[in-house]
RNA sequence: GGAGCUGGCCGGGUGAUCGCAGGGGCCGGAAGGUCCCUGAGGAAAGUCCGGACUCCACAGGGCAGGGAGCUGGGUAACUCCCAGGCGGGGAAACCCGACGGCAAGUGCAACAGAGAGUAGACCGCCAGCAGCCUCCGCGCAGGGGGUGUUGGUAAGGGUGAAAGGGUGGUGUAAGAGACCACCGGCACAGCCGGCGACGGUUGUGGCCAGGUAAACCCCUCCCGGAGCAAGGCCAAAUAGGAGCCGAGCCGUGGCCCGCGGCGUUUGAGGUUCGGGUAGGCCGCUAGAGGCUCAUGGAGACAUGGGUCCCAGAUGGAUGAUCACCGGCUGAUGGUCCUUGGUAAAUGCUCUUAUAUAUAGGCUCGCGUUUGCGCGGCGAGAAUGUGAGCCUCAUCGGGCUACAAGAUAGCCCUCGAGCGUACCAAGGCCAGAAGUUACAGAAUCCGGCUUACAGGCCGGCUCCCUCA
């Protein structure tokens, strides 16, 4: 799993990114570059160190797991959303629901391009 | 067994699947692959002290600023640690203390109170003066009690966190360190013990000096600045840009003097606009290091030997998911064990026998409420003491009657052992459910402080019980 580095990158993403809203997660992403390429930003909100530094593995875990049923030539970046600590079944639903969306907002495309 | 104090330690485990970071070996031209090893804490936290390390400065002096503040020791150093002293808390084990100086100066103190730091008369106490009352009337002597007023007084009451030493005496109208004795405290001097803080003791002195220095301040001692984004190397890039101000600027990091450097035709420096970089490597993990043994020491700790190598990320690794097992709390159940209590709704056996002081009321006797004289009223009121009588209550419980209580009637009654029933507590077994903390290295150490579900081991104090 490649990690994207630099504010700058991020503000990029942010700034001109597509943006999806789901209960735990904001996801921006972007066609951008070689390969694919993630952030994950916890605020500070959540809770102390340890519990942020949880909710980040869980993150890459689920990233690891589903990288490959994402899009390529793209770079993403997870935004947590709430006041508190999510379980793991909760990211991994919504992350589903994301894989689905960008699976559907893709054909479609696909059927209005040559059209 | 209970209550408490204290020192040290731990702070989930196993398995499966899928992963991360560093180092090393092997394969490969490289990208990478593969195997092995290692991979968060007692506080990694707060960033509060102290150091190591790195760079800058080193020419000093004065002023300012900050810190420390009982003694001796330990340490690289400390605001830390050990031992001791003193003060405070506790019945004790033990705990707590910024613990130099308010008898150098200046300042501050709410409310209450008469008075709060050169003290102060509200009540009280005492004295003088005036006038009044004393079973009734009158007189004499003496006493007592109020009132008003003028003074005295810090004994007593009251206020307050605190009232200007305490106790006893002398003294006095009443009082007062006014005087005396003892005690406490203070200052000075001596002696004894201790390295010392200090302790003990003797003498002298003046009667005594309130609190607050995390109030200013005074005294003693200590203190260059910045921090691993320190600092160095490599690579890349900006571009030696423009406008304005301009005689000072920089370092000695607070200020002044002084000193050093740069600059005033060759323009230091500042500011605005425009533009750009922030990638890699080293520092970077072997250290005041861990464990263990020996020696010295009361201890903190030191010295020496042996042995081990134990995180180094940089959008930041050290894990994610699932299953099982633990720890703790525990509704409820089993009624197996122990202890205690209750029971004419209880059985059996043994052994047997008991009376008290106080309170209240009533009656009677005696004494006192200054003395005397005359008259009146009246055996009264208050108080002390002695004798007799009466009443109530307590000294055991249950049942019946009554709404309840008083009360009345009836019954059982003491002690010991065993058993039965019920209740309570503890142990044991089962167990729904809940809970499983505080918290994440970022240059590294030594400390401090704060947070923390729960658990383990040791030592000590007090109380109860048994032997």
């Amino acid at each position: 799993m490649d990690t994207i580095k630099g504010r700058k990158e991020f503000l990029e993403l942010y700034g001109s990114g597509r943006k999806r809203t789901y209960s735990t997660l904001i996801i921006f992403y972007k066609e951008k570059g070689q390969g694919r390429r993630f952030g994950v930003a916890v605020p500070r909100r959540i809770g102390s160190a340890p519990a942020r530094n949880t909710v980040k593995r869980r993150l890459r875990e689920l990233v690891r797991r589903e990288e490959k049923r994402l899009p390529d030539h793209t770079s993403y970046v997870l935004v947590l959303r709430g006041q508190r600590e999510p379980g793991f079944r909760e990211l991994e639903d919504d992350l589903h629901r994301f894989i689905e969306d960008v699976k559907r907002e893709r054909t479609q495309r696909f059927e209005e391009g040559p059209a």
